[in-house]
DNA sequence: AGTTCCGATTGATTCAAATCAAATGACGGG
DNA sequence: CCCGTCATTTGATTTGAATCAATCGGAACT
């Protein structure tokens, strides 16, 4: 079996064991509310490259990754794709009062995910303040993020968006793993070009340039950050 | 005195005359709570080209534009800019649990905003699940309106931006004002291109563009959708 | 009416990234 | 170990949009 690069251990199936119990939306629930809270969700995992949901899917579900790694993306007609969004263990998915997702999932490698009907969830948070709130501060936080990728996909250079993707996807991992410039990169180039909206080849060129400027080693499945200053510097920029 | 071009009617300084009171925030609110919100709320205008607030501002109050329109934009520091959004009537803008906003909005063309200290309105909501669902309800809205943005701003050609931002630009005034196929465009040609991360030029060419092809015709301070179904066209392929 | 000012348009040229086209490299299966 | 497959890298060329550079046009002044 191959283990996930960006595994998080979790041993049991309770919540109260959950791996992800203590900053995911779950954060805000108490004893009691979590009790009730266990009975709605259902854990379930997909193989690598599976399809979690669709985007022109009925919303029937939301989300809450426990283990591995999912993109998020929107598909035009004709196939162009943009990615809007890696997920890691933690993110809460699918959050959404409309009656379809309006994106597709997919899992990056094996995946863990905890799964919520939407009926039951909706009727759960209903009349609970924390839990809305928590939902609020999640929402805000990615709206944050989307502002910041529209930034980057509308006025940045190709090198400008390798590096500050590079630099955004360490600070995840280090908020998840601990502290390191080993930077695991379990997506493809292709998705790595998707989500930056540049094309496989503009991606590579440009990792080659990191490369060559001294700014990062290319490792088998991802990058060191071997001068990260340099590179937070242009991500900055 | 110059008229907004996208003016909303509002005559008293109630809440409950409120023109924007149906489909903001406050929608959610009952009638004794509308009366304890009122309090909490200001009446403030804003000059053409004013700063409502800044990018690097301390979050101090969340705003309700009643009348106008406003800019919101994010600038780098080398002084590219990235519109993230066009604010119209009813928008909420501002809520967000960082200590800054992060984007600076201002006003284009007079504005009036129903203005909320954070702290108070924090209090106000904190146990009040009608509002807080209706502020998620509002920003999963605009999370799906970023997300679609990111598609345009990644995977989509110069003529495929400015037909998308015309059509949806339209929908939205419908939405407010009732159908016309005349589009006012209060924002100037700077604007529309750091919304599409685009140049001033190459707007103003794809703008000549559509017309030379019969898709709009040119008009001061906006456009006429021609063709309206040849712009959808293009803004969905 | 003439002048100034500023936003918008148009034209000529350049350039960054896309496209087209191989070559290379990593991995799994026979 | 060799072969086929597929992802990635590298190279050559094209191209869409950016940049540089005038002009145009309307509104607000005298």
């Amino acid at each position: 079996m191959k283990t996930s690069l960006v595994a998080v251990d979790f041993h049991g199936q309770g919540c109260s064991e959950c791996a992800v119990r203590g900053f995911s939306v779950c954060a805000s629930l108490d004893q009691f509310e979590m009790r009730e809270f266990e009975q709605l969700s259902r854990r379930s995992h997909f193989a690598s490259c599976e399809t979690v949901f669709s985007q022109e899917d009925i919303t029937s579900c939301f989300y809450n990754l426990l283990d591995g790694v999912m993109r998020l993306y929107k598909l035009l007609p004709d196939g162009r794709r943009q990615i809007v969004g890696f997920v890691l263990p933690g993110d809460f998915v699918g959050m959404t009062t409309e009656e379809r997702h309006g994106f597709s999932a997919d899992a990056i490698g094996p995946v863990t995910v905890c799964q919520f009907a939407k009926l039951p969830f909706g009727r759960f948070a209903h009349d609970k303040p924390n839990l809305l709130r928590r939902m609020n501060e999640l929402a805000v936080q990615e709206l944050n993020q989307a502002r910041d990728h529209m930034v980057l996909l509308g006025r940045r250079s190709a090198e400008e968006k390798v590096a500050t993707f590079l630099v955004s996807w360490r600070d995840r991992l280090v908020d998840l793993r601990g502290p390191s410039n080993i930077v695991p990169l379990p997506m493809s180039r292709q998705d790595i070009a998707d989500y930056l909206g540049l094309t496989i080849e503009t991606v590579s060129r440009t990792f080659t340039k990191l490369e060559r400027d001294g700014i990062i080693t290319i490792l088998p499945g991802g990058v060191s950050l071997r001068d990260s200053a340099r590179a937070e510097a242009l991500a900055a920029a």
